[in-house]
DNA sequence: AATACGTTCAACCGCTACTCG
DNA sequence: ACGAGTAGCGGTTGAACGTAT
């Protein structure tokens, strides 16, 4: 028995979608919100296919998508993290207010590739050095930001998709110490063993020690210091982060993963408290630790991750 | 004004990861 | 453990629009 077609195909409108079928389908959402796209357009009276009402909706009819012209600072993080990230663009939409994947992915096709290929990153250098001399007069700064347009602030939700909801990382202290001992190993902990239990039982009372970390992010800061910052035996803990951030890791070490300490160092021993502040994750474990940056935080900490590339 | 060519971006397609029974 | 169903991802397509000739 093979698996039953997303939908008929017969019968069903295609291509751009009407003010009608937008509304119907904005409706429909309203009332009952995400999910169980394949009996959206039955229950919603839609001649369509349900991936196709994900989609409609994702990309342009949810409300928090924020409409116009890409800004000078989300072009820049568009280009930061797609160098880190390279084309998971769900991940880079994931981390630009507003911005769906889709959106990106064609701004890079149609914008930031041409550039690429033929400068290189080095319309970064150039954008970084724009910044610093803005950077020493708030005045001129806003002015720079107000000349593209943009809002310098936003109060738009960042596009969440499945992958900005993985993992984050979990990092006893007592853990990373011990991970300090075994520098040569990747430590995939096990979750259930009396270890770790009396370990986080231990700072549960001493939540303010905790650190939550996003895989992502680690990956995002890191990946260009490694050559710079990092012995062999940290060079192999690296890669690990790289195959689990590309997926060669499987679910539970991926659930579970720890990061290498050579990598919490860069994020601890970086320039100073305030970067380290700004990733400090709320106390529960379920949260997300990076909902509370906005872009400018996460430019300011690109930022610094181009001062150590520059320098 | 007509046509060709280039650009943009919404939508589609195929695949994979994940979930659930 | 397995298989079916679902959600989501990234690459690609093609219609609409803009610009050059």
């Amino acid at each position: 028995m093979g698996r039953r077609p997303c939908c008929t195909k017969e019968g069903l409108n295609r291509g751009a979608w009407s003010a009608r079928e937008d509304n119907i389908l904005i409706n429909y959402v309203k009332a009952h919100g995400e999910g169980k796209w394949r009996d959206v357009p039955e229950r919603a009276g839609l001649k369509r296919c349900g991936k196709s009402c994900r989609l409609r909706w994702l990309n342009y009819l949810r409300p928090d998508i924020k409409r116009g012209n890409i800004s000078v600072e989300e072009e820049e993080l568009i280009i930061r993290l797609h160098k880190l990230l390279g084309n998971r663009w769900s991940l880079i939409a994931g981390r630009i207010p507003g911005r769906t994947d889709n959106e990106i992915k064609n701004y890079w096709n149609t914008h930031l590739s041409r550039r690429i290929m033929q400068d290189g990153y080095k319309i970064l250098q150039d954008s970084y050095n724009k910044q610093l001399i803005t950077d020493d007069d708030e005045g001129s700064r806003s002015e720079f930001i107000q000349g593209t347009g943009q809002e310098t602030h936003d109060d738009h939700s960042v596009v969440r998709t499945k992958e900005m909801r993985c993992s984050n990382a979990f990092i006893p202290k007592q853990l990373d110490i011990e991970m300090e001992k075994n520098a040569s190993t990747l430590v995939i902990p096990d979750w259930g063993s009396d270890q770790i239990r009396s370990s986080l039982a231990q700072q549960e009372d001493n939540s303010d020690e905790n650190f939550l970390m996003d895989y992502v992010v680690n990956d995002l800061l890191m990946s260009d210091h490694k050559l710079s910052c990092l012995d062999s035996h940290q060079d192999k803990e690296l890669n690990e982060c790289e195959n689990m951030v590309d997926g060669e890791m499987d679910h539970h070490a991926k659930n579970n993963y720890i990061m290498p300490s050579c990598c919490e160092d860069f994020l601890v021993s970086g320039h100073d408290q305030a970067m380290r502040e700004n990733w400090r994750p709320q106390t529960e474990p379920n949260s997300q630790p990076n909902d509370a940056l906005d872009l400018k935080t996460l430019t300011s900490l690109l930022n610094l991750e181009d001062e150590w590339i520059i320098s």
